[in-house]
Order: C-alpha cells, then structure tokens, then sequence
DNA sequence: CCCAATTGATGCCTCCACGTTATCAATTCG
DNA sequence: CGAATTGATAACGTGGAGGCATCAATTGGG
C-alpha cells in the first residue's frame, strides 16, 4: 500500500515529460528509447493511472502527469539535497560540534580559533559550553561534549589531547594591598600570605597546579577563603581576604580594582589544551583538531 | 555526479535505523536478513561513506547516518504524497477546474451548485469567470474554460452540454413607466415600445433569444439604445430610454426602481445549460458534470 | 496520391541485480 | 565453556531492465 515507485521509472518519466518526446527523453538518458517507453508504461500500470496522452506524433501530459512531474522533481531534489546533506557530514564539511572550555582557557587563543572555524566552515553548528576542566573530562568520555579547552593536567589517558597554549601565572591581589605596587614577585614570598581560592571537584584540576607549583617552592598554601566561581574569587581578592594565583590570560578582563602581579619563578607555569575522545571522532571533530594543529603550527614556528 | 540512490536501498537502511538491527529490519521487511545486509553495504559504498556503526552486537548510526535518516525519511513521505496528489487528480477527487459562467446563469441554481460542489470535493480548486455565452463557446473550444453555465441556444455541436434550468423572461421597466402597474404582460403588446439592448459579440446569443421570441409574436422590437454590460443597461431602463427582457431570476438583484414584469406569453423562455468540450475533459471535469447531473436529478422528479 | 521519414510500441534476447538458502565469525549470556 | 544470537559471506536462481530489430501509425514532400 503507497509504497514510492522505483526512482528510475520516475527519472526516465520526467525525462519524457521535459522532452515531450521518448525519443528525446532516451537520448537524453543516454538509453535506447524502446526503455524509456517500457519504463513509463510499467510506471503507469504501477499507479494505475495514465501520466501521457500519446497520440504516435506529440506527447502531452495528463493533469495527473503534470501535477506528479512537478512534485516529484521537488521531491527527487529534496532527496539529493538529503545525500548531498549527509556526504557533508560524514567528510567533516557540515554536522555539529559541541566545544567546552574552562575559565582559564578562556582568555587564550580559544576564542579566536572558534571564530576562524566558524568562518572556515560555514555549515557546521559549533556549541560552546562553559565547563570545567574536570567536568570536561567527563563530559568527554561521556560523549556530551566533541572536544574541550582544558587545562593539560587534567587530561587522561583514554582522550587524546593536545597543547595550545602555554601560560604564566599571575598573583592578583587587590590594589589596596600591601603587595600591589610590586612589579613582580616570587612564589616563596607568598609562603605565609592567606589565599582564597575554589575548593569544590569544579576547582580540583587547577588548585592541584596551585599545590604542585607552591610545594615546588617550598609552601603549600594557605587557604583563608574559598569560592565556587570566578566573580565571588574576584571579589574575595577585592576585599582583601586573601589573594589568588590565575593565568596571565586573565588580566584584560580584570575589574580595576585588582593588580595582576606576573610571579618571577622562571619555571611556574601550566599548559592548556584540546582535548577529545579517541573513539568517538565525528568527521567534523576530526576537522576541528586539523584545524586546531594548523592554527597552532605558525605559532610553534615562531617560538622554535 | 549527485543521482539519487536507489529507493529500495534508502528504505532497507531506515529500516534498519529504526530498528537498530539488521536482522530486526529484515522481518519488518519481509526479506531475508543478508539481503538487507547487502542492500545497506552497496548504499555506503554508492554513497562512499559509512552509515552504520556495526560491533556484530550492536548497530549504531554514524552522524551522516543519522542526518540521511532524518532527511530521506522526509523527502520519501514527501514522494508519497506525490503520488498520492497525482492519483487524487487522476480519479478526480482533486485537481483545478476552471468554470464560467453567464449573465443570464448566474442568477440561476449555478451558485448554490457551486458551494455544493466545493465542499463535496475539498481538494479541487474551482475558479470561476464571468464570460458571455458566445465567448464560452470560443475557450471551451481552445481549452481556456473547462465548463461554462451558458444559453442553451449558444451550444455548438462540438461541445457537450446538459440544460440545467428553464426560465421565463421578464420585462424590466423602470416604476415610473405606464407599464409599471401591470402584474402580467403579452409580448405582442411590446410591438411598439422602445428597447434597450446589448448588440456587440457579447450579447449575440441572447439577443438572438429576445428576437426569435418576438418574431414569434409577429415583430421585431425597436431597439431605442444599446449597452454592453448589465448595470448599463439597467440604468437606460431606469431613465426611461426604453425596456428590456431579462431571465426572471434576475428579480432578487434589480434595483428598487424597476420593476419585473412577467409575460403572460406561456411558450416563451430560454434555457440554460452547462457544457464542456468533448476532447479534454479531465477526470475532475467529469466528476463535475456528474455532479451537476446528480444535483439536477431531483429537480426532475419534481417537475416530472 | 504514394513513398520516405519519424515516432512510439512490441518481441526477443542477454545480463545484471536482488533475493534466498546455507554457512561462517564474533560476541554475549547462562 | 557451550548455546544462542547477530551480522557478514558464498553460491545459486530468477525477475526485471536494457539493447536490438521490427512493426504500426502519422506526417510531410514530391
């Protein structure tokens, strides 16, 4: 019952009504005409209705002919579109991208690789989503996410991943604080001055970078204060309950009340990459991390 | 190059994507399990992508899968529709059906046969033109009209046609004429009063109607004025330039100052009918003939 | 008025494509 | 570890689509 009759006969139909002619319509399918005719025939016993008037010397189209031409051209062109559509997707040129980032990476070359994607690939639909470096992790292996910023630390084994950035630390303090007028500092001085700082899963992966580099310097640090996310950390720092260490990144979107001081240590720092899971790379994930290497690659030739 | 793949292929593979499983769709399908296995491997190589994640255990979409799914599922409903659209137009349920209709028949059952026909067949498009009956007879002849409400008197051999009603003439005088007050009136008495009358192309059937008519009452009326469109006409009969004869269902649509007065003449009366061009009549055509010819029906029981 | 030419339909033959059965390889349960 | 299920593969047969040759019918020209 209504099954869609084959697309051939359907073709070679259409070829006859555009020609008005079988033997046009079989030159034009590049077939012998004696084809064209048994396909229109079968088409017609198939419906069970007539699509041509014959009369041996002009082809005319029923009203029912004509209505079924029309429609089923849009049809057959929906249906290539549909094909065309899905070999877009499945060689990485169109599909979706669900992209996370972190806050520290953020600041960095992130967002300026997302819009020249965007312009590069016109067809797909990148989602961006706010999301910590341990919740990336998850999210990747989940497969909620395609690939995320994050910082290279918290990177598992199961995710490839790759370094995009590399980034200093800054201590920010408020500017009323006694240590605001330095130019620099080192990491030891700061061995007894109080911190605040984020202490839930969200914060795991960068207070243990945090930990490791004060521990490097002899410390670990005090914590006077904790937040949960980035505008409550800043506003702790403007009320002088403690200070924090951040990515340089950061300073173009500090309030004016808070100093960035960059740490003086040489060998103080943390790496940011993308990151993806291994075994589910959609074609246009695969784009995006080509994409990603590419961008990096004249980057890697200035600094080497 | 961008051809369409085979539909029976398109269908195995949404049949497998429902089901998630070759072997499921294949007993929706009604077919051996490797066929469906084969159908869906020449669609990936055809198309030159892969749209099944096979693990021997379990059958996944790959994204492009997933996108030709959704979109073929669309444009295959919307070649189904097609055909159906196409066999509705062939069996006349549906389709476009341009009719016209006349001066004289429009005051006629036409407009009720009309409504009735709309709503008994929703799908077809009725367009309706006002068209003299000498002009229907030329674009029933050249295929501009499909049916036409017309004189009787204007059927031409070629054409088939169906009388629909009879009616008498009326003489429309304005109420300030002496013949005013008359509640009957002998066409033989109009011998010498003024007429006003159509006389171009468009006019010709039924003024050849009114002549024969008062031949048959032994004159030929004196023509005072002429008009070529019916509110014309009414004003010269309202300023007194002379009468005219009109069918009498005209009465419910003349102004207030004329007047419709019957004749008394009992064979005097013309008949209007519908006709339709022999050569095309289209499916739709025919269901509107049979349609007006059933409506008619009981009209007959009546009066026989 | 008839013959040549063109057009669509038909008969016959071939061959490819699709479907079926039988079987294998791999994974999942009990 | 064996039973069962699932998808892939091989071998085989049949139906349908296309090609060739030909027919029937209409048209146009001499």
């Amino acid at each position: 019952m209504g099954r869609a009759p084959d697309l051939v006969r359907l073709r070679y139909f259409l070829a006859v009504a555009k020609a008005s002619s079988f033997r046009g319509a079989s030159e034009a399918l590049n077939v012998a005409q004696p084809a064209v005719s048994r396909a229109v025939q079968m088409l017609e016993a198939e419906l069970g209705f007539k699509l041509l008037e014959r009369t041996t010397r002009r082809v005319t189209l029923t009203k029912a002919g004509a209505v079924l031409a029309r429609d089923v051209e849009d049809a057959m062109q929906l249906l290539s579109r549909s094909v065309r559509n899905a070999r877009q997707v499945a060689c990485g040129e169109a599909g979706e991208i669900i992209v996370a980032y972190s806050a520290q990476s953020a600041n960095g070359p992130m967002a300026d690789m997302i819009v020249r994607f965007r312009s590069c690939f016109p067809h797909a639909a990148v989602s961006l989503y706010m999301m910590s470096s341990h919740e990336q992790v998850h999210a990747l292996e989940s497969g909620e996410i395609d690939v995320g910023f994050l910082l290279s630390a918290a990177c598992k084994g199961s995710l490839g991943h790759m370094v995009v950035g590399r980034e200093r630390f800054v201590l920010l303090v408020s500017k009323h604080h006694p240590l605001a007028r330095r130019s620099t500092i080192a990491l030891k001085e700061l061995a007894d001055v109080p911190f605040v700082i984020g202490t839930t899963k969200r914060w795991e992966t960068f207070r243990s970078l945090i930990n490791s580099a004060c521990l490097t310097a002899g410390f670990l640090p005090t914590i006077a204060e904790e937040a949960d996310d980035v505008p409550v950390l800043l506003q702790l720092v403007s009320l002088q309950r403690g200070v924090t260490l951040y990515g340089s990144a950061v300073r173009p979107t500090l309030p004016p009340d808070i100093a960035a001081i960059p740490l003086s240590d040489p060998d103080v720092f943390f790496d940011v990459s993308v990151a993806w899971n291994r075994r589910q790379q959609t074609p246009l994930v695969r784009e995006f991390i080509a994409f990603i290497e590419k961008s990096l690659a004249p980057i890697d030739l200035v600094k080497g």
